[in-house]
RNA sequence: GGGCGGGUAGCUCAGUGGGGAGAGCAUCGGCCUUACAAGCCGGGGGUCACAGGUUCGAGCCCUGUUCCGCCUACCA
């Protein structure tokens, strides 16, 4: 990869791959928590160690790259630190599923056997999703990479629930929670998905004992009547309120249950009468709770109906059952009627089975305190939520937290620290396993069975990753960390339990700023997933079009407020930009092969341009790009700093394209060539620099191809790409001067070429132009700059002189430009009738605008109340617009003149 | 039920203090012009969802309607 002239194609394949290596082994994204530097860190959202990159994790890791690499370039001090998460239930599931394929189970090969099993897992394959990610060219500080059952995270871990404990804020009880039968453990409120399905609504009647009347109850669960210890109704409703204090009697069971009154039923809904079963629903535990009901379980925590769900549905499937239920009440004519229902069922949001709300003893944290504290720091601005509209769903799910279930009934996770004495039933939390009870000498504890919800050490990330509880230099220099970039989805189960748990634990917010960016869907707006098979592998994706133009594209529609659709030709589309860079780079490198004299830009004085610079005066192509450089520096700035990604990708886009190739490589390649008056050094050395330039400014985006033509570079000298200097906008070389004239020499040059496109004049053949000037000023432009627009309109006579003193060629078609008329002479070749119509569109369009301009002026509300700088630049559209009317209909006469005459 | 976001060119979307409707892709026409056909030059294409309102002036602000998407909730 040494300097000279590019190869034709870019082979990105092996850039990548040599260009990562270099990095990681200059050491290039080491952070130095020593340095002098301002600091700027990220804490990465650690993927599942059972991860694989999907395109999720493709753009939130470019957009996190972008950050990290454009802030080194700006002279911070960046730790970009990575890691793996343990994903307890996640990667349990995945080694049983191995397990399940030898024909063993975990219960099988035991606790620690498995858990051993699963150590074996994580060191053959947790590697994978790192490998993805260097792919990807993240520039994380890998010597810093740690994983959450990593041995000092686990301490954090341990010293944060004894905290808790002590504190009074973790607890021990006995409630409802949700309950996965397939993963068989606890969830938080959190962990379980509300999926909407189709489903049924059943009817039916609870006879009196009497027999006389009854009572209809509505339930989508038929088949926990088995467990109903009350019928519920509204106090309120007529309809039953006599029955309040009576019994029904259970069908198929026989058992005699009370109604009962609560206004918690709601009389609306279905037939106003409601069955209540506390043992697997958790508003019919509040009611056994008010009503002091009994509670018969009749469901296990596998799923299978329990002994006191009776003959013959003990043993059956939970589903099964319902079935069964529903034949027999159907047999017995208890089943009034079924109707089809619409509702939300939770399920596992690890295995997606249905979870049953289950009462059961396991370990809280009490959230409110720290919620507070979490929504105060947020309120207060220490943390910025960007958008900001993300801080309401926020607060609002702060403000609304209840209890945090934090114990699991797997075995991949950190054990939980509490130990309790089978003499005297003492519980003892502690950082270490105690050797005896220490009321009972001698007596050995038995260490609690259930591990910790994975989040609860997530939770500590950005504080643990730093060495906590360890006072360590990373933790000085690098915390609170500046910036954590995540969608929207891990809000809850992450950034605000980092946000109760830093400001416990630190007494500081984790971070600075939360940007929260899109989630990426497929073409249709659908959620990726793989179920569905409409999947965008970021992996296959580099494969085919490069990471570079892989990330381009993540980063050109990363809009803030909006979710991506992304499909593989918009890809595909930025694979071609990545090829525009290379081959500027070509034209470029292909003109410096030869060139002896050092690349180098005039200082910059006031005005540079209007100094002599040893007989190079600086050109106006020259001037202007330069000019609009650091313009593109400072939107580059501005994009980055307020995270609008896909405002930084377009501006780029658009320079490097539109401006720097298509206008200056164009207006420059007869220096270039040695053939312009400019010829030689100044040319070279100007596109040599603003090509480094635009370089520096893609490359948090764009980093291979960067730093790949960086090296090509005569100047670099084998520096790296990433310790470049950031190139800051200058405002001496702003220049609003050289702008405005470049517009102008463009505009003439367009219309000539636009004359030309719609006359469908062969782009082979060289035509003669007139271009007739009112002021000086623009006559003395298009004069100093004739070359460039005979080179660029493919003009081979032009003719530049003041209005009315040349006559206006008479076969040729024209065009209104500012003040001036250009004129494209088709003598023999012009169609009178395409000209005459091509002047009559032209003249619909601009009488439009007038009659709009005029309507303006003539207001005499829009004269009194409009800004003074409106009005007048209203007033001078309006007599533009006049002028250019009446020069095109001047021309159309002649036009129709010369159509007569020829026609005569 | 509540909340949020969106409806702008054929498609995907920008439009971040109200003051001339933009880009990319697609399409059409013309070009192998020695960096690039993965390219160059040019063209066409929009009642800014609908209806009101505020304003001299609305894609942008307000109200209502409608369609789509998402998030959330204890009507079983």
């Amino acid at each position: 990869m040494s300097e000279g002239a590019l190869p034709k194609g870019y082979e990105f394949a092996e850039v990548e791959s040599h260009w990562y290596n270099h990095w990681e082994k200059e050491s290039l994204f080491r952070a130095d928590a020593m340095g002098q530097k301002l600091p700027y860190s990220i804490v990465i959202p650690p993927p599942n160690v059972t991860g694989q990159l999907h395109i999720g994790h493709a753009l939130n890791n470019t957009l996190q790259d972008i950050l990290c690499r454009y802030k080194r370039l700006r002279g911070f001090e960046v730790l970009w630190a990575p890691g793996t998460d343990h994903a307890g239930i996640a990667t349990q599931n995945v080694v049983e599923r191995q397990l399940g394929a030898e024909g063993l189970t975990r219960h099988g090969v035991g606790r620690e056997a498995f858990v051993q099993r699963v150590w074996e897992w994580k060191a053959r394959y947790g590697g994978i999703i790192i490998n993805q990610l260097k792919r990807l060219g993240a520039s994380c500080d890998w010597s810093r990479e740690r994983f959450t059952m990593d041995e000092g995270l686990s301490t954090a871990v341990r010293q944060v629930f004894v905290s808790l404990y002590e504190a009074g804020l973790i607890y021990r009880g006995r409630r409802m929670i949700n309950w996965c039968p397939r993963c068989m453990t606890a969830l938080a409120n959190i962990e379980v998905d509300g999926e909407e399905l189709d489903s049924f609504l059943y009817y039916i009647r609870y006879p009196l004992p009497s027999g006389k009347g009854s009572l209809v109850v509505a339930t989508t669960r038929p088949e926990t009547m088995l467990g109903d210890t009350a019928v519920a109704v509204n106090p309120e409703d007529h309809r039953y309120r006599a029955y309040i204090g009576q019994k029904v009697i259970l069908p198929i069971v026989g058992r005699n249950i009370p109604v009962i009154g609560d206004p918690y039923v709601e009389r609306e809904f279905g037939t106003g009468a409601l069955k209540v079963t506390p043992a697997h629903d958790f508003n019919d535990f509040e009611l056994c709770g008010k009503h002091h009901l009994e509670l018969v379980q009749v469901i296990d925590e596998r799923g299978i109906m329990t002994e006191q769900a009776g003959r013959p549905y003990a043993g059956m499937d939970r589903f099964a059952c319902r079935k069964q239920i529903l034949k027999d009440l159907n047999k017995s004519g208890h089943l009034v009627k079924t109707e089809p229902y619409k509702h939300r069922v939770g399920h596992c949001y690890r295995c997606h089975n249905v979870v049953e709300p289950m009462l059961s003893l396991q370990w809280f944290v009490a959230t409110r305190g720290l919620a507070q504290a979490a929504i105060e720091a947020v309120k207060e601005g220490k943390t910025r939520i960007i958008p900001a509209k993300w801080e309401k769903d926020y607060f609002n799910w702060l403000e609304n937290l209840e209890d945090w279930c934090i114990s699991r009934q797997i075995w991949w996770g950190h054990r939980i620290p509490a130990w309790y004495c089978p003499k005297c039933n003492d519980v003892i939390v502690s950082m270490e396993a105690p050797k005896e009870c220490p009321n009972c000498p001698g007596a050995a504890v038995e260490q609690d069975p259930d591990v910790l919800d994975t989040w609860l050490s997530s939770s500590l990330w950005p504080f643990s990753i730093l060495g906590w509880p360890d006072k360590t230099l990373d933790l000085e220099k690098f915390y609170p960390t500046s910036v954590l970039v995540t969608a929207f989805d891990i809000l809850f189960f992450w950034v605000a339990r980092m946000m109760m748990m830093g400001l416990e634990f630190m007494k500081e917010v984790p971070f600075r700023q939360v940007y929260v960016h899109a989630l990426v869907r497929d073409a249709e707006g659908q959620k990726m997933s793989k179920s569905r098979g409409n999947v965008i592998d970021p992996l296959l994706m580099m494969d085919k079009y490069g990471t570079d133009a892989l990330r381009f594209a993540l980063t050109a529609f990363a809009a803030q407020g909006r979710d991506i659709r992304l499909s593989e030709e918009r890809i595909e589309g930025y694979k071609h930009f990545v090829n525009k860079i290379w081959n500027a780079a070509r034209l470029v490198l292909m003109n410096l092969a030869d060139f002896e004299g050092p690349v180098r830009l005039p200082e910059a004085p006031a005005k540079p341009w209007e100094k002599d610079r040893g007989g190079e005066v600086l050109g106006l192509a020259h001037r202007w790009i330069l000019s609009r450089l650091q313009r593109v520096a400072a939107e580059t700035v501005e994009s980055l700093d307020n995270y609008y990604f896909n405002q930084y990708a377009q501006v780029l886009y658009q320079f490097l394209w539109h401006e720097y190739c298509d206008w200056y490589l164009e207006i420059i390649k007869p220096d270039l060539y040695g053939r312009g008056a400019d010829a030689g050094d100044l040319a070279r050395s100007v596109a040599a620099v603003v090509l480094e330039k635009i370089l520096i400014l893609l490359h948090p985006v764009m980093p291979f191809i960067t730093e790949e033509v960086w090296h090509r570079l005569p100047h670099t000298s084998g520096m790296t790409i990433m310790k470049a200097a950031f190139p800051e906008a200058q405002a001496e070389w702003i220049d609003p001067e050289a702008e405005e004239q470049m517009e102008t020499l463009m505009a003439v040059i367009v219309a000539i070429r636009n004359i030309r496109g719609e006359m469908n004049v062969s782009p082979a053949l060289k035509v003669e132009v007139a271009c007739l000037c009112v002021q000086d000023a623009e006559l003395d432009l298009l004069k100093v700059h004739q070359s460039t627009i005979a080179d660029l309109g493919k003009v081979s006579k032009l003719t530049i002189a003041k209005a009315g003193k040349i006559a206006k060629p008479r076969y040729a078609a024209g065009a209104v430009v500012r003040n001036m008329e250009v004129f494209v002479v088709l003598k023999d070749i012009l169609d009178f009738d395409s000209e005459s119509s091509r002047l009559q569109k032209e003249l619909a369009k601009l009488e439009k605008e007038l009659g709009l301009t005029h309507r303006k002026l003539s207001n005499d509300d829009f004269l009194q109340k409009a800004p003074h700088e409106v009005i007048e630049k209203e007033r001078e559209k309006n007599v533009r617009l006049g002028e250019k009317i009446d020069k095109l209909n001047r021309r159309l006469e002649i036009m129709n003149g010369l159509r007569e005459s020829r026609a005569g």
